[in-house]
DNA sequence: GAAAAGAAACCTACCGTCCGGTATGTATTG
DNA sequence: CAATACATACCGGACGGTAGGTTTCTTTTC
């Protein structure tokens, strides 16, 4: 029996759907440790069973999770080359752009909470690694110069200067930055 | 009543010391998550209720082994320090080779491990938060410079990527980028 | 110097909690 | 009716931590 106003149809992918969200949500806001079964499914208004009805096991929601985040990371960046005129470098800088406007985001927080899982769980790794073996193959001939892949291993370093940082915003410290990592995909020296 | 050949006194010191050396095998050798309280016992030869006569919490314990490593990666840089002649750039230099070449020694599968808890528990991350501000306002006046925070950055992105990919050494294959990394370091500009 | 007293160094046994996962039921849908 | 979409109830295990005893060393006392 439902609600005479809520009545509505199951929804099975909606609540799906839901659980992702209410995962990435959890871990964005109490970090990826308070991201349990139980603490997802009483979240998305649904039983532990019920989870376990549409994700095998805990991994697979992660899993499902991580592939979300990285659909979405996929299209910012190539949204961002398709606007890039030059060829050399374009696939660095769009790197470089998408992180930095990422950063104010809230899927910067969920990237945050999941990298915890990404570096403890191999089979997440093993989703990451192939993302970025995949661009790097992809855009080799534009962006397989050693000092573009120093701008990028720049970038994962302020990544992790995030993580480990207190505040998680750490905004607006980094404009100068990406400044000078933008400069350095186009060949400008410095100082 | 002691063995006869195997006579000695009781070495709480030792014991101590023996059980944050095991956390830290553990955490190298089967990852963080392997380091709970019953297994680093174990593996010390003690039982759980002796291990916590030496520390009071297993947080205390991850903070003395942090701190371990933190001391041995402070005398590294130092040594480092003393045998560069050059002032400026000094500290991101021996930030660097600190890092390659600890990068082949069993430390750094410590810290590999160590790194998921570090992300993770906020106050070894404030362990790790206060180390680097307190080198960073050392060495200001010969490494405050942009350009050298980026070559700090990069190389704290080469340990990400170390972290994300499956072979633990991923060794050799960075000595290009080490020689540039230095060669930022004295202004060098390259291409 | 030996006995007594005290503290430090451990061990055994246990507790409550939370975890991921399962088995089985029941209601909804087509 | 059959399949899907959930809920309920439960399991075995590991986890961090505690309580209380027992052994070993050190210090005091006579």
């Amino acid at each position: 029996m439902m609600d005479s106003l809520t009545e509505r149809k199951k929804q099975p992918d909606v609540v799906r759907r839901n659980l992702i969200d209410c995962a990435a949500r959890l871990a964005a806001e109490q970090g990826f440790s308070a991201v349990s079964v139980q603490a997802v499914a009483s979240a998305a208004g649904v039983t532990k069973g019920g989870l376990f009805h549409h994700f095998s096991s805990k991994h697979a929601l992660l899993e499902a999770l991580l592939g979300d985040l990285l659909a979405k990371l996929d299209a910012d960046i190539d949204a961002l080359i398709s606007r890039d005129r030059d060829g050399y470098g374009c696939f660095t800088r769009a790197y470089v752009n998408a992180f930095f406007t990422d950063r104010r985001r809230e899927t910067y927080a969920q990237w945050s909470a999941m990298s915890v899982a990404l570096i403890s769980e191999p089979s997440l790794r093993q989703m990451w690694q192939s993302w970025i073996d995949g661009r790097n193959a992809r855009h080799k001939k534009t962006d397989g110069e050693i000092g573009l892949e120093l701008v990028r291993l720049a970038v994962d370093g302020i990544w992790l200067a995030d993580l480990m940082s207190d505040n998680g915003h750490a905004g607006n410290t980094g404009e100068a930055l990406r400044k000078r990592l933008i400069g350095m995909t186009r060949g400008e020296d410095k100082i």
